[in-house]
DNA sequence: GGGTAGACAAGTATCAGACAAGTTGAGGGC
DNA sequence: GCCCTCAACTTGTCTGATACTTGTCTACCC
């Protein structure tokens, strides 16, 4: 073994995407809040020494993901419920699939309003929800088993079609402030198993995520089933930045 | 008929195979992660001291391993695995649960220099580690089986009464820069299964954690497992002040 | 086939401008 | 009060220009 002395050779920067991360940091932190308009692009260019493009690009990165808007001559401001974004941008592989050029789909396995059951009824509160079994597919491969239920009174306005083509969050007439996600372990139930097709009993990832609106109300739950050996979740604590990340992983300077 | 095959042959070392060894385990090791670039070409060929065609060749062995991708003029890039989740930001295991008011204890199973195998290996890059083995308790009960590995030469300063007292990380004299961390499910070896007083078999959480210092240098890697019935991640997307930081880890009961 | 060296095309990231077009608000005239 | 005009903003959309990136060659050596 020769002294292969590896240089760190550091990844590459693009300034926009630094920007776009900035922003939608302080979009998250609450110092943009909707409803009032964010700096011109002047000052942001200004502000972080980049041209009136870069900045642009960075505006326009966050626009693609529906978390800021624009309009000409008047400036641009905070799109939704920030929340919102997080749980778009937590919450759906899908963008992260066609990101990768992959094709997502959903097949909406079962619809219909039934009576909640415990943990549901727990959660939600009501005697009555929307529930919704779907499988979602990669390039045709199963690789999550989804339910979601909603309070009934909420879901009267979905159809199936709506459900097939759109994340669940969307569609709810509410608006959404916020949400728990817990990420657990289990042995895939016979019903999951088959859908997925992995053998009843394997290990799966467990995700359950819990909506509530600005009231505090739980209006949406949902569980998500991934097989293990295809899926993980990944953590990357590479440039915590102190600021908002306090408990992470503690950086020795 | 020159039966020619597989020659054990002087293994010629075949350059661009090895350099896409070195950057496959670069991405495994996560100092390369999906959404982030890699250095250009012509960084990577300088780094290796190889032409860039060779360089082009390695990262094309890679490419059509579908672990990386890349854009024209744009650069390499990790192809995002469509069930690998990124999520944002989540902190250590024992900071959240002191935080939570429980008393933390750790015991040492095993604390020994060993020959690095597969994976530590690839991950650490050198031949020798220490290995430390724990199991960590809560309020007396045990909650999460621990493997630690660091490089030799890091580990001989430290004893075995400081990993049973500190968190692994704070023991090394190393400034660590950032982490990745996977989270899965697996099933329970027989091995984890006895110290956590699981069935073998049943479904556990299965957490590894890649810390690398300033340079980017892998320095200390760690697995761990935790029953599944009585663990689970908790991620809380709860609007405003905290934004994406309060998460971890909640025992349920 | 593996490897080096170089050249060129095409796409991307950035910059510095310029101009069009929409929004706002102040001021003037009624 | 009301209405109109206009200057001062804003975003939207162009131009070039420079530097850098990947994609794809060709030529040559071992």
């Amino acid at each position: 073994m020769a002294s292969e002395r590896q240089r760190p050779a550091p990844a590459r920067r693009i300034r926009y995407r630094e920007i776009a991360d900035a922003l939608r940091q302080r979009v998250s932190v609450g110092e943009f809040v909707a409803g009032r308009l964010l700096p011109s692009e002047a000052d942001l260019s200004a502000a972080y020494g980049v041209s009136r493009v870069t900045v642009r690009r960075a505006l326009e990165v966050l626009r693609d993901e529906h978390l800021l808007d624009a309009r000409q001559g008047f400036g641009w401001f905070v799109a939704a419920s920030p929340v919102r974004q997080v749980l778009g941008r937590l919450g759906t592989i899908e963008e992260q699939m066609e990101a990768s050029g992959l094709r997502p789909e959903r097949r909406v396995l079962d619809f219909a309003f039934v009576p909640a059951e415990g943990r549901v009824a727990e959660v939600l509160g009501v005697g009555s929800v929307l529930q919704v079994r779907r499988v979602n597919l990669a390039d045709g491969e199963p690789f999550a088993r989804v339910t979601v239920w909603c309070p009934a009174d909420l879901g009267q306005h979905v159809s199936r079609a709506d459900v097939e083509r759109s994340p669940f969050y969307e569609l709810l007439a509410v608006p959404l402030a916020g949400a728990v996600q817990t990420i657990g372990a289990a042995a895939a139930a016979p019903s999951d198993a088959s859908v997925l097709g992995i053998p009843a009993g394997s290990p799966v990832l467990r995700c359950e995520r819990v909506t509530s609106d600005a009231a505090g109300r739980a209006v949406l739950m949902s569980v998500h089933v991934f097989p293990a050996h295809r899926t993980e979740f990944v953590v990357d604590l590479a440039r915590a930045d102190r600021s908002i990340a306090p408990s992470g992983l503690r950086l020795v300077e």
